[in-house]
DNA sequence: TCGTTCCGGAACTGTTGCGTTCCGTAAATA
DNA sequence: TATTTACGGAACGCAACAGTTCCGGAACGA
């Protein structure tokens, strides 16, 4: 959301003769693309489609993207699947409730429900590579956030990887969602979060945590 | 590989008249397959071409699969992507080398390559999340041994979640590798093995582990 | 020998979707 | 007013691909 677009169509309104851009054109048609990749994914992401939403000709869309990929990073950008802030004062309960709306949305949003195919786009695509990484890296800000508030409370380990703790919990999220299929109830959130908090607790031994 | 195929295209070798099905067809035709599923994945997997790659006309495909759908089934359960044994007596070490290994291959196999694809294709396609799910349960199978000695050898606790432990250390793989794009190195795979093995270790407290 | 089913190969239909072009019209500058 | 670029809408060319049908020829059983 608070990502600035990857390919920006026009070069800030800059004075041409003729008839200007008419801006409610491109809320229409970026408005549609969201809609249609979040109802279709990137399989039914179709140029037509994002016209027919927007009620606008293809020619208009093309006039500001030069492609129907170029539209399709830049609305990859605006899904959402953004974690709720959480600060409950306990890194056990933060971890927990983000996880269990992690998998929720991975299941039941939009979003969520296409991203297996923008994983798999960015498996082939450099640029959907980026976008994704990008993606991904600003939706752990809150967790990130919720850990490194336990790191400074004694909760975790001072020297404890907050990125890896963020990997285990999220990778898990993932994996059982969308790899191996396995649903992630309640009662797994919790002992899951239990285990790794525990794993990187303040008395959790050895050289590097 | 030992899993049975899905659809079985001859209702096996029945007596008909006329000149019999030739078996070096069939050959022909899973192999290319295979190949051509590894590849370009299921987006690049078309009956023309894997036609073209078996030297064999479609309708010899045809003959002997209702669809491209059922044959790309098939095919999915001959990829590969299987750990190798490993038993070194520790289950740190047993652990380290399969993720490793894990971790490489889907970076560099074409089986992994084409993984993302075959998850994308099984969050909208019931049959393939059926084939997803038998792939990677199978594919736990040596891991899941390797846990279950080092429960069995005491250098796990007795009551240790072996599920949740693979759930762990794949997922991690999995979500680095193909959803974060972050690299899985060595430093990284010991030092994460190390924190899953100690808190699952036979001095790991808590009521549930 | 005759009928049936197979073979590889090619042609064909029908659909989908990208990207372009053209239409008549609207909104701006000069 | 003349020019230029915009608009929605429709049509078009082009390519890819699923699935079918037909060809001439080969392999089987009766």
């Amino acid at each position: 959301m608070s990502v600035p677009p990857v390919a920006v169509a026009v070069a800030a309104a800059e004075r041409r003769p003729g008839r200007p851009r008419d801006a409610r054109a491109d809320a229409a048609i970026t408005a549609a693309a969201v809609e249609i990749l979040a109802e279709k994914g990137p399989g039914g992401f179709t140029v037509d489609a994002v016209a027919a939403r927007a009620g606008c000709g293809k020619a208009t869309i093309y006039r500001r993207w030069p492609s129907r990929a170029t539209l399709l990073l830049d609305t990859a950008h605006r899904l959402g699947l953004e974690p709720d802030e959480v600060d409950t004062g306990s890194v056990r309960d933060d971890l927990v409730l983000i996880l269990s709306q992690l998998t929720t949305k991975l299941r039941e949003t939009a979003a969520g429900r296409i991203l297996p195919a923008v994983i798999a786009e960015a498996s082939v695509n450099p640029e959907m590579r980026v976008v994704l990484a990008r993606f991904i890296h600003d939706r752990r800000e809150r967790p990130r956030h919720a850990v490194e508030r336990g790191v400074a409370r004694g909760d975790l380990a001072p020297d404890a990887d907050v990125e890896m703790i963020l990997d285990l919990v999220g990778g898990v999220a993932f994996y059982r969602e969308l790899v191996s299929g396995e649903p992630v109830d309640d009662a797994y959130v919790g002992r899951l979060v239990d285990r790794v908090v525990a794993a990187f607790g303040p008395d959790a031994f050895g050289p590097d945590a």
